[in-house]
DNA sequence: GTAGGGTTAG
């Protein structure tokens, strides 16, 4: 078969021929207009060898240019440079960078057309770049390509997997490279780690931490990967022991992580003290806050934004969204608010949040008020999808019925199609008016308009019916929601509550035993990696 | 070609 008819594996179009990638071109053109204006010395190389290019190329990449990178590129390409592997495995992490554009797609497409698709290098770029893409299939099939396996293919391996939130794959995959005696890599232990963070599962961790001691490279990095893993498990006595056991090799974004996993875990003196000692940044005092806000902790928080406000870190729009956040999350309206009106530069996550916040704490007019104002006042900021769940939602609680289905009927205004959740969300607000009629509409409506209702959309009808002693449309609803969801002990709970609330005692006890017997007990997560690893037997492959 | 720090949105 001729290269150009070859099919274009990852694109999804097969038996496309490579003239489909010509057409495409059109967008590599319209993307190359878009970065025309970056500079480069193209014009200014006497000659258009490959190989100085190439090496502009990763210089470019190297240094985060991406849009150089790119403009360079199409240069290249539009100048019929031969183009080789070099050319493209930068391009490639450029392409990651851009916002908005698949061109890594169209890359591929030129890569497989020029035949420098297979190879190790090329097929751990590509990895990389559908899974950045949220391809994971693709990225996995790229791996399973590589002939030669080596250590970086495995680590883009498993940071793909980490970057769907599959920590438990990434294990396994690093169980597979422990038994296929892979050479481990400072990339590997960074990676391990933060999987076993995110899975708790402290045994394991604590092994790698051995096998860090043991490496003895890179020590500021997976220090850090450390601390942070240490946080996270909530051993941050542990933590605080890898921070004071370095000298002289500590930096910010280190002390960021401790900072953040102090505060995380209720160590306020020692997050205090690691801040005194260094200038506070916006990253630092941001996750603290964030770590306030999950935590409830008013004061601390309220200490934090004093820091902000000493060191003039109170034009970032980011972090004042955090305190604004803050203060509603503890029931601070009016401080939240406070902080609101003096951002300089609203961004749709500001207004967002203070809707939010009024939502919670009951103030429904508020809320809708306070979207009509970002109509108005929004500089160009319009609402988003959230923003109509956080309207719908705060008109929900305080029962404001009419203001609840003017929102709704507002979204249309902004080009946004209401999705399952706005349909859950206004179901429940009329549901907690009474409004049972309505709500049992919305649910016709939704499915009317081709949106599935899910289990989210029966959970907000049977309560709407529980409250409204509606025993037909009730059951209706729990009958869905069964068969979605049999095991989920929640919802046997809420039927239970529901047969109670409208008197029927039989029924509620039958849904509290068929729990029992289907052992559906709520009981905190547990993992169960680690075990089966025994990773410290095989030392001298590090 | 692969690793370390941030948050906000039901």
């Amino acid at each position: 078969m001729p290269v150009h008819y070859r099919c274009i594996g990852y694109l999804r179009c097969p038996a496309r021929s490579l003239l489909a990638i010509a057409s495409k071109e059109v967008s590599i053109i319209k993307l190359q207009k878009r970065y025309a204006h970056t500079h480069h010395s193209f014009d200014e190389l006497p000659f258009r060898d490959t190989y100085p290019l190439n090496s502009q190329l990763a210089f470019y990449a190297r240094n985060g240019n991406f849009e150089a990178t790119w403009a360079l590129f199409c240069r290249m390409h539009f100048s019929c440079c031969h183009l080789d592997a070099y050319s493209f495995t930068p391009v490639l992490s450029a392409c990651c960078a851009l916002p908005g554009t698949k061109c890594g797609k169209l890359v591929h497409g030129l890569m497989i057309k020029t035949g420098v698709d297979a190879g190790t290098v090329t097929k751990t770029a590509l990895m990389n770049l559908y899974s950045k893409y949220g391809c994971l299939d693709d990225s996995e099939r790229a791996f399973e390509e590589i002939e030669l396996k080596d250590v970086v293919a495995w680590n883009a391996l498993i940071s793909s997997f980490l970057r769907h939130d599959l920590a438990q794959r990434a294990l396994d995959a690093f169980a597979t490279m422990r038994r296929e005696q892979v050479q481990l890599s400072e990339f590997t232990l960074c990676s391990v780690l933060k999987a076993c963070a995110s899975l708790k599962a402290f045994e394991l961790g604590k092994q790698i931490h051995g096998l860090v001691v043991v490496l003895g490279r890179d020590l500021v990095i997976l220090s850090t990967a450390l601390i942070d893993f240490y946080s996270d498990v909530e051993h941050i006595n542990e933590a605080l022991n890898v921070y004071y056991s370095l000298k002289n090799i500590k930096d910010n974004v280190m002390r960021n992580s401790l900072i953040r996993g102090c505060i995380n875990n209720r160590k306020y003196e020692e997050a205090f003290s690691i801040m005194s000692k260094m200038r506070p940044n916006v990253v630092a005092l941001t996750s603290a806050l964030g770590a306030c806000s999950k935590n409830s902790d008013l004061w601390i928080g309220k200490q934090i934004h004093c820091v902000a406000l000493r060191f003039g870190f109170t034009d970032d729009t980011q972090l004042c969204n955090v305190i604004l956040d803050m203060y509603a999350k503890c029931g601070k309206i009016m401080n939240a608010r406070s902080v609101f009106d003096l951002i300089l530069e609203k961004c749709v996550v500001s207004w967002t949040s203070m809707i939010d916040g009024y939502g919670s704490q009951g103030y429904g007019l508020e809320a809708v008020e306070l979207l009509e104002r970002m109509e108005v006042e929004g500089k160009g900021v319009v609402p988003n999808s959230v923003t109509f769940l956080a309207v719908l939602s705060a008109c929900g609680h305080s029962r404001q019925v009419e203001e609840a289905w003017k929102c709704f009927m507002l979204m249309e205004k902004f080009g946004i199609d209401p999705e399952e959740e706005h349909y859950a969300c206004l179901i429940d607000g009329l549901g907690r008016a009474s409004h049972i009629d309505e709500a049992w509409c919305v649910l016709n409506d939704m499915i009317k308009n081709g949106t599935r209702p899910t289990a989210l959309t029966w959970t907000s009808l049977l309560n709407a019916c529980s409250r409204n002693q509606d025993i037909a449309r009730g059951e209706f609803a729990a009958k869905h929601l069964l068969e979605l969801e049999p095991d989920k002990p929640a919802n046997y709970v809420l039927l239970s509550n529901f047969y109670a609330a409208v008197g029927k005692w039989d029924s509620a006890n039958r849904f509290r035993d068929m729990m029992r017997k289907k052992g559906l007990i709520k009981e905190a997560g547990s993992s169960q990696v680690g075990s089966n690893l025994l990773i410290l037997t095989n030392r001298a492959s590090i």
